[in-house]
Parts: structure tokens; sequence; C-alpha cells
DNA sequence: ACAGTTTCCCGTAAATGC
DNA sequence: TGCATTTACGGGAAACTG
């Protein structure tokens, strides 16, 4: 059961990297007379700088000018693809950084403008057009930020060019938020995020509630406050998750076996009347792009118990790719080993059913060397009993796998007499 | 015991890498009678073409001229430390790339010369010194060749600008060569090469031999020719272990824990008559920057049985640390977990004794989680026989681990009128 | 002192050149 | 085509800077 998830219109980064190359393609929609010369576009990085100072200043650093030429795929149109553009800082140095410390350096909107002159019986007539806002970053450790500043953009204007809206962001319904994030899951790994898994993120940015539709998230409460007690914000847990998904749990997670984002209460009313060594598995709260498996045994007088293994990070998937470590962990109690305790993937498919195409057999045979394998393993004393939180209260439901309502959401794109992309 | 190994100049890298920044310092060693202006002192790269056409020229891509000032620590001497320099390629679009594919780039020498013109009482007087060879790289993987390159011209040559050296490289005695080898690992790890682990080296290029003093080799067979039977020179493989040592084995290797250099003749005589369990460490000799285990067991008609286990490369080590494989190391017959069957690292030092002070604790206690851990492990099957090669015949001597023999050698610098450096 | 931001540069992968 | 070399840039860490 594969879910529908085709974007309409592939997001493009929007974000660019000082001292990384990006290109951009103008197309002139219009047809003009003939133009028997040449027409050149010049391509400029924040060329009306906006109305409130902005903290920094950037430009193209390398060749900004290109002649247009007819692309034969698009009926003969007039385009201009600029590559190998590449923007540094310019560093002021008497001039006050404006802005007074109030937007980040992913708050910040910049444009790219495009501009193109000809004469036409003596009449001469300016071309000009600019892209949506861009985010500026200087290290690949601001993506997150990034992305989160074009997602609220998008999400929340359709203005072509509001470089102030940071200055006071607008709050989304969760209705709005949830569509998008389920997007950005689409979009970056090839499946959203069905309704009880919203569900859950809805609870942890509102709490409990019957639903969650009427409730609206400030921009801050999205990606600038922090969790309570935790050391980051909503965004920043996510994309995190995000991250470990595309880099170590793509084929898993696109086969729909990480339930992922379920509450401990809820994983507890789900593995409850299960078989003993029925697992789930799930992101990790606490810490950021973790992810572990929680499985039910029951205790001689028949009480269910639940154990979570310590959340598997994107260093320890490197070494270990995730369905190899559900193929082999064990739990070793008072130095034996028995078998793996994890027997089935909720609600009942047998684990090798579920991961078996995607271990990896790592089994080197190098003459003459015995091969060698990690083993994820956990370690137990039965004399110390096995810590296990309280008993959580129930929650509303149980989860309908099955159910998933996804609509990928449109992003406007601002053209006037061009159109353009940025890759 | 710790072994001598300090360096009385350590050796200054002579290899830049384009686009990384470097710098270097000059000092002028005459004291000049009063001069009332500022003196500046210019660094040029390549000034003098050398005669043989270069494959490749480069050029100072920052500012190459700067001021000398007195240096209060060195008695008031006139000195100029040029800082953030960095190369670039000159890219030589019509002009034939001479050199004739003769050299690889690692084996292109280049240069750095510095100047300064000043009057005095009338004359006009040029100072003008520079550097001793330099090589020139654009990656980091070019790295091991260009430190041959160093080693080589260093071992070989008290010319202080001998551009061509490459063009017909003399040969090295193994005396001086066993001795450079020695004293890059002292430089690089701490710890330097013994008889036995020199005289393993020495068996690798000349084939066993009462002694290898007598042998010479040449730079092709030091450095670009491939070991027989093997994809890599003799120095891409000792580099390689130099580098595994550098970021994984460093407290081990500086322990005197590594015989690591021991073919596995002398490995099987040195554990045969050993206790049960009893291992050494040994790099691996078939792939690139590998360590192994082999330890010794007894059948059951008292038959000693060596076995190794599959090479641990940087990926699998930055998983898990050698100390805690060795720790945790298990084999697994049939499914059953027998204990760790490392008990002795030669000749009778208990395991725990020699490495526990390097073992990680890394069990992380994370309420309300299990922690786990990675185990490195090997499956046997006890109806399949270990595969072990035939027993090979015995070699001269044991080794003599305590004795150990390292000069280090003088690295020739070439100063007339100044005396500079290059970090 | 410190947090936010940028710079630096290794190491892998991809692109380029010969 | 294959090999040698360079370029590209993610990612961790250090340096910078108000």
């Amino acid at each position: 059961e594969k879910q529908p998830c085709m974007p309409t219109h592939p997001q493009k980064p929007l974000i660019i990297k000082t001292g990384v190359q990006f290109s951009t393609k103008v197309r002139l929609l219009v047809k003009l007379p003939e133009v028997d010369y040449q027409l050149k576009m010049k391509t400029t990085f924040d060329k009306d700088l906006p109305a409130g100072r902005v903290n920094r200043q950037f430009f193209i650093l390398t060749n900004n000018m290109k002649v247009m030429d007819f692309e034969e795929s698009s009926n003969g149109c007039l385009t201009v693809d600029f590559r190998h553009l590449q923007l540094k800082e310019k560093k002021v140095i008497n001039g006050t950084k404006g802005n007074e410390g109030l937007l980040s350096v992913t708050e910040e909107l910049h444009t790219l403008s495009f501009e193109a002159n000809f004469s036409i019986q003596g009449i001469s007539i300016d071309l000009e057009t600019c892209s949506l806002p861009l985010v500026v970053i200087s290290n690949v450790s601001q993506l997150p930020g990034g992305w989160a500043s074009v997602m609220w953009y998008n999400l929340l204007t359709n203005e072509p060019r509001n470089m102030g809206f940071f200055g006071s962001p607008p709050r989304a319904s969760w209705n709005q938020l949830s569509e998008a994030l389920g997007w950005q899951f689409c979009t970056f790994t090839g499946r959203g995020l069905n309704k009880e898994q919203l569900n859950m993120l809805g609870e942890k940015l509102f709490g409990q509630q019957v639903s969650h539709s009427d409730c609206q998230v400030s921009w801050s409460k999205f990606c600038k406050e922090n969790i309570l007690g935790k050391p980051f914000s909503f965004w920043m847990w996510l994309d995190s998750i995000l991250e470990l998904i595309k880099k170590h749990l793509l084929p898993i997670w696109n086969d729909n076996y990480i339930m992922g984002f379920v509450s401990k209460e809820t994983e507890r009313a789900l593995l409850k009347d299960k078989e003993p060594g029925t697992f789930l598995l799930r992101f990790s709260e606490s810490h950021l792009g973790g992810i572990t498996f929680t499985w039910v045994e029951h205790n001689d007088n028949g009480e269910a118990k639940f154990i979570s293994v310590e959340p598997y990070t994107k260093n320890r998937l490197s070494a270990l790719p995730f369905a190899d470590i559900i193929r082999n962990y064990k739990v070793m109690v008072d130095g034996v080993v028995p078998e793996n305790p994890l027997k089935f993937l909720y609600p009942d498919i047998p684990k090798d059913e579920a991961f078996g195409r995607h271990y990896n057999s790592q089994q080197s045979k190098v003459f003459p060397y015995i091969p060698s394998m990690l083993v994820p393993m956990s370690t137990l004393d039965s004399a110390l009993p096995i810590c296990s939180s309280p008993e959580p209260p129930m929650t509303p439901g149980m989860f309908d796998m099955l159910n998933q309502q996804l609509r990928p959401f449109e992003i406007e794109t601002a053209h006037i007499v061009f159109d353009y992309d940025i890759n």
C-alpha cells in the first residue's frame, strides 16, 4: 500500500549557502517582436535593499551577466541559464549592522533580481523580475532554520516579496501546519505523515485535546522556543528526525514500518495485549535524531512489561544499519544470551517478513580470517528489575494505520514577465 | 618502558595544499646597519622556474608583501611572519604542460622565494633566499605521496634546491630508509619501530635474508610500484597504518601493545607454545589500514591452532574503539557464546591489565531506556573447520621486544642570509 | 563570557582532464 | 576508456565578533 505522495511542484531550495554554487534559470514568458541583437540578462543580489536595514549584505562573486537564448523545448522562449553563481558576504566595515538583533540570519530574507533592457522602435524597454524570498546561510548547520523560514513563508503569505515577513510573523493554524509538515516528509522521504502521527505532533505542541484543528502555533513556538524541558525547539526536533530518515531509515520508513511519532502512553496501550515480543519503532522525544524500539513481555503473573532500548542515533546507525540492529539485537541476562526479544512488528508482522529484505548480509569471507560483525546487545542483571516508568493513562483511540490523508500544499511562484527556477 | 623518541628538529610540513592557508616566517640572520625606513619583504612562489618545464604553475592568491619588524624574542632580529598565504593554480591555457608525463604531482618540486631590497650609503642591496623544495597538492588524498617525496628528498640529498630530484631519484640503502621510517612513526605517533618490526618491513621489501643492511630500495619500489599481488605500494601500505594508529590506536601503540609488523610465520612461531588464549595484534598486509588479532588455541590432540579475525579498519574502529573490541570480542559457535577467546597479550600479559585503562565504559544510563552496546562477534559453525593456512616454515629468531634502536635523522635546512619556517 | 555566526579544512564523492 | 588530478561541498570544529 503505497501512499499517494506526488508533489505537483517539487519544492526547490530557496536557501543559498555562501561559497557554494547555485544556478537559476529565467524564462521570458511573453513573445517579443523580432530582436536582432543579443539580449543580455543580468542578475543581482538584493538589488533594491529592503526598507528596514538588513543584517548582512551579499554579492554574486561570479559572472552575473549572460546572453539569453532560444530554448527548443519550450516553444522558442527566450531563456537564460545562470550557472556556477556563488554568493559572498560583503563585509561592512563602518556601517552599523542594522536590524537591532531582532532577526536571526535564517529569518533574514533576500532576493535575486533579473534585469534586461532592449530597444524596439526607438523605445527603450526595461524588463525586470525577481525571485521569491531567499534565505542565505553560511554553514549547513543553519539549514534546518532556513527550511523552517521557507516553510513558514510559503504557508502563510502569498505576497511575492515581503522581506519583513519575520519582523512580525503570523501564526499558523494546526490545520495548515500539519499539512505542511506532512508535505515536508513526503517531499524528502517519499512518505508523509498519517493522522495518528500528526495527532501525536499536535499533542506535543498543544497538549492533549479532543481536536487540534482550532489551535494556533506561533513562529516562535514552532521554531525558536525550546520545547519545555528540552534543549531544542519543536522544528529542530522534527527536522533531526527527517534527517535521520533520509540518511538511515529511508526504505523502512517508506515501507511504513516506522510508527515513529507515537507517545509512550499510546505505545503501551497498543502493545499491552499483543503477543510477547511484539515491538514498534518510535522516534526519541528526549534526544535529537534518535530511534528506539519498545517491545512487550509478560511477567509470571501475566502483567505486561514494556522495554525500550536506548535510542540509536546517526553515529550508531552508520556503524550498523537499523534493519540489522533489529535482526541481531540480543539481551544478555546474567551473562546468558537468550534469543532476540523482537518477534513481531506491531500489530503482528513477523520481524523477518517486515525487515528481511533490508538486511545486509555483511558477512565478508576474507580468507584466512574469520569474519566479525557488530552485534547490538543490552546487558541486564536479573537481580535488578528493569526500570520501567509507571503505567500511563490510556489514550483515546487505537491507530488506524491505513487511513492516511495527505494533500500537498501548493507553493506560490511569483512571476510577472519572467519565470525562474533556482537550483 | 618509554622509548626515547624526541626529535631534535620536528619535521615541518613541506607540503602545501592549494586553497588552504599556510604561513611562513623569515628571520634575517645578519645584523644590518641602522635602516631608518621600513624594510619590506616579498614572497613569491616558483620565482625562478626550474630548468625543466614544470607540470603546474601556482601563485600566491593572498597578499605576499609585508614589512619586517624586530622580534623581541630573538635578540632583535628583523623578521617577517607571513600569514594566511594561499596557493592557487595558474591555469595555463595554451602552453603545453611540459614534463612529458614523467613525474606525478607529488614528485614535482616547488619553492617559495623571499626578497627584500634596501639601500645603504647609496648602494642598493638585494637580499634573497628561498625555501627547501615544496610539494603542492590539491587534495588530502595526495598527502601520502607528498610525504614520501619529502622523506626521500631529505634522506638522500643535501642540496638545498634540486628541483629535478625526482627526474632520476637515487636509491636508498635499507639502513637509511629503515631509520627514516622509524623516525616517521616516532614523529607522528610518539613511538618508533623496533628492530623486529623493521626486520619484517625489510623482508617485505627484499624477501628473507640474513641481513638487509646492504639492500637498496629504488624510489619506484618504495612508493610507485605495487607490492607483488597487492593493489598498493609499500609506502601507501605503511602510511595507511600510520594513519590508522594516529586516529584510532594511539595510546595502545604508544604503550607498545601493538606488535603490528610481524609476518604470519613469526606470529605462529611466537604463539605456538603459549597459553591458549594468548594473542597478538598485527597490521593487515592484504588491506590498507587494517589491524587484526590472532590467538592460539589447542586441539584435543594438543596441536596449536591459530585464529585471526577479519581486520578492523577505520570505519569499524570509529564505531567501536579497538580496546573495547578486544574487551568484548566473542565467538559464537553453533549459536552458543563462549567467553572471550582473548586472554593474554603476548607473551603473557592478562588482557585487562594491558588494555583496561583504554576501555570506554560506554554504558550510558538514560532512564527509562535500557542501554545497548555493539559487541564484536564472530560466528562459527562447528561442523565447518576453521580455515587455517598450513603451518608455515619457522623463522630465524624470536622477537626481542625490548631492544629498540632508533636515531632521529636530521633534516637539513637551507639558509644563507635568512632562516625560515613553513607551517 | 558567551551565543550566534562564520571560517576553516578534512575526507568523500563527483567532475574534469589527459 | 581508464587513470590521475582537481573541484565540490557536507559536516565537525575552531575562530571570530559583537
